[in-house]
RNA sequence: CGGGGUGUAGCGUAGCCCGGUUAUCGCGCCUGCUUUGGGAGCAGGAGGUCGCAGGUUCGAAUCCUGCCACCCCGACCA
């Protein structure tokens, strides 16, 4: 403890391991890369799902579910997809086990073994698809909004707690339109509403702009993103949008009869956020003392810890603090009044810094008789004594200032480490000794991407929305570009 | 799959090169007393297939062989 802890992604992984989540498979299971998400953790997640959900709803979206198992056939009839996939994918060949016959524990019964066999999801699109075309025939049935919370698996060759782990929990959305137009606006909608959360819930600031062609989706024709970066100097790809024209709808034959009677294949879009923003809300904020994690998503915002000797004077604390609890919790405020016996107060301070709760009171007999409450705020660390008739007011807004503190203090982190360059050895200095993001000039060609990836490791995180256009010439060949595009060593 | 490394109690570890009583230490856990405004102190206690399977040896955590798992780097990636 006490380390510096925004140094290294393996860093971050202990925080991982002791906080929040703990990777806790069977034994010797060989199952790679999963996590267990410990209560704590979940609860992080449930407050984002909320948020998501009640944003995805208020802007026409439905839910629904679908299979996890996807026959294989589904996978390969869009060409760039399967491409795109086929290399993780986690196949189920057999559907029973048996005894074997010379009792050395079960095995799996060769006679079971399925005509064709199921994949298991690393993303729905194709099974999506295959009943859209079952349930669009009109013009009138579109547009088809809906959204899917779920899990799937990606058998990576490298996992990372949290960014990159074989089974992992997210949404996944999936649209269809009747034009072009429309189906480009929902991308570009979602893309702005991920851009809200990330920065108005989780505080974390992040960068809107559309992938380059390497770096898209396996099947869209146009990738918008949100990237954000971490106290590391790495960038992290929070959320993904994508326009998928009429791929999938060719794929799947999902035609409809538009307004003129004729026949045209549907538009499209996917977009998706996963149990990474977790690992991005971490990786923004933490500090040495664990934790810290803004007010809007912390599944306790407010901590009270009573500091007695005796049963007694536990007793007198708990009168005069449960009204106080009791009116929070009205107000919409998560409490937790800690008042166990088995722990010491400065035992739990610490632990509730470490998980990160915005705001803890401590109160005393000193604070009785003085009629006052100790307020500590998680993100400066900093200490105050408040009168007892104006700690609700107090505590609402604090916790609207740590919610805009940490906001601002990750802004003013990622300002200062974006860097434009002009030069290629500039590139190369600046990536090695700042890090960030760096905005250079590209001649928009594949090999030169690819190029500047094998020699500096970065890659061109999005095409910046917000970047105004200029003229310039690309670092590595001198051609001409309209503007700067985003660099950045990526988790 | 290629390169490197590791496996000893719930967690982190010493011991291994150079084989030798009862496997080391810390955290955590249990009991008791004293404590309680920033991770308590003292005393006592529980907890181990030394990754697995063979081999060498009077004797293996230690040496040899095979296997398994995990970590880091690379390809891959929300």
């Amino acid at each position: 403890m006490g380390k510096n802890l925004t140094s290294r992604a393996e860093d971050y992984s202990k925080w991982y391991n002791e906080l929040v989540v703990k990777a806790d498979l069977a034994e010797n299971s060989g199952v790679r890369g999963c996590m267990v998400i410990k209560p704590y953790g979940f609860a992080i997640w449930e407050k984002m799902q909320a948020v998501l959900d009640k944003m995805f709803k208020e802007t026409g979206h439905e839910n629904a579910y679908f299979p996890l198992f996807i026959p294989k056939s589904y996978l390969s009839k869009e060409a760039s997809h399967v491409e795109g996939f086929a290399k993780e994918c986690a196949v189920v060949t057999h559907y029973r086990l048996k005894n074997a016959e010379d009792g050395s524990g079960i095995i799996v019964d060769e006679d079971a073994k399925l005509e064709e066999e199921l994949i298991v999801r690393p993303t729905s699109e194709t099974i999506i698809w295959d009943t859209y075309r079952k349930w669009i025939q009109s013009y009138r049935d579109l547009p088809l909004l809906i959204n899917q919370w779920a899990n799937v698996v990606r058998w990576e060759m490298r996992t990372r707690l949290f960014l990159r782990t074989a089974e992992f929990l997210w949404q996944e959305g999936h649209t269809a339109h009747a034009t072009e137009k429309e189906a480009l606006a929902e991308a570009e909608t979602i893309m702005h509403l991920y851009a809200d959360f990330a920065e108005n819930h989780m505080g974390v600031p992040v960068i809107k702009g559309t992938k380059t062609e390497s770096e898209r989706f396996a099947g869209a024709v146009e990738t918008y993103c949100i990237e954000a970066l971490m106290q590391d100097g790495k960038a992290l790809q929070a959320g993904t949008s994508h326009f998928l024209g009429q791929n999938f709808a060719k794929a799947f034959d999902v035609k409809f009869a538009n307004k003129e009677g004729k026949q045209d294949f549907v538009w499209a879009t996917s977009w998706g956020v996963s149990t990474r923003l977790m690992g991005a809300l971490i990786m923004t904020h933490s500090d040495d003392n664990g934790l810290v994690l803004p007010p809007k998503l912390a599944p306790i915002q407010v901590v009270i810890v009573p500091i007695y000797k005796g049963v007694d004077q536990l007793e007198t604390i708990s009168e005069s603090v449960l009204p106080l609890v009791k009116e929070l919790r009205s107000k919409g405020i998560s409490v937790k009044y800690d008042d166990r016996d088995t722990h010491k107060p400065g035992f739990k301070f610490n632990a509730y810094e470490l998980k990160g709760v915005p705001i803890r009171l401590a109160v005393g007999q000193r604070d009785l008789e003085n009629g006052t409450y100790e307020v500590a705020r998680r993100d400066t660390l900093t200490k105050e004594s408040v009168a007892a008739d104006t700690i609700i007011a107090k505590i609402t807004s604090l916790l609207e200032e740590i919610q805009e503190n940490i906001y601002t203090k990750a802004l003013a982190h990622r300002e200062s480490h974006i860097t434009p360059v002009d030069t290629y050895a500039e590139f190369k200095e600046v990536l090695e000794n700042k890090g960030g993001f760096i905005l250079a000039h590209w001649d928009g060609t594949m090999a030169t991407e690819d190029q500047i990836k094998e020699e500096t490791k970065a890659t061109i995180r999005c095409i910046p929305l917000t970047v105004e256009k200029e003229q310039g010439k690309c670092i590595v060949t001198g051609k001409p570009s309209t503007q700067r595009v985003l660099f950045a060593k990526a988790y």
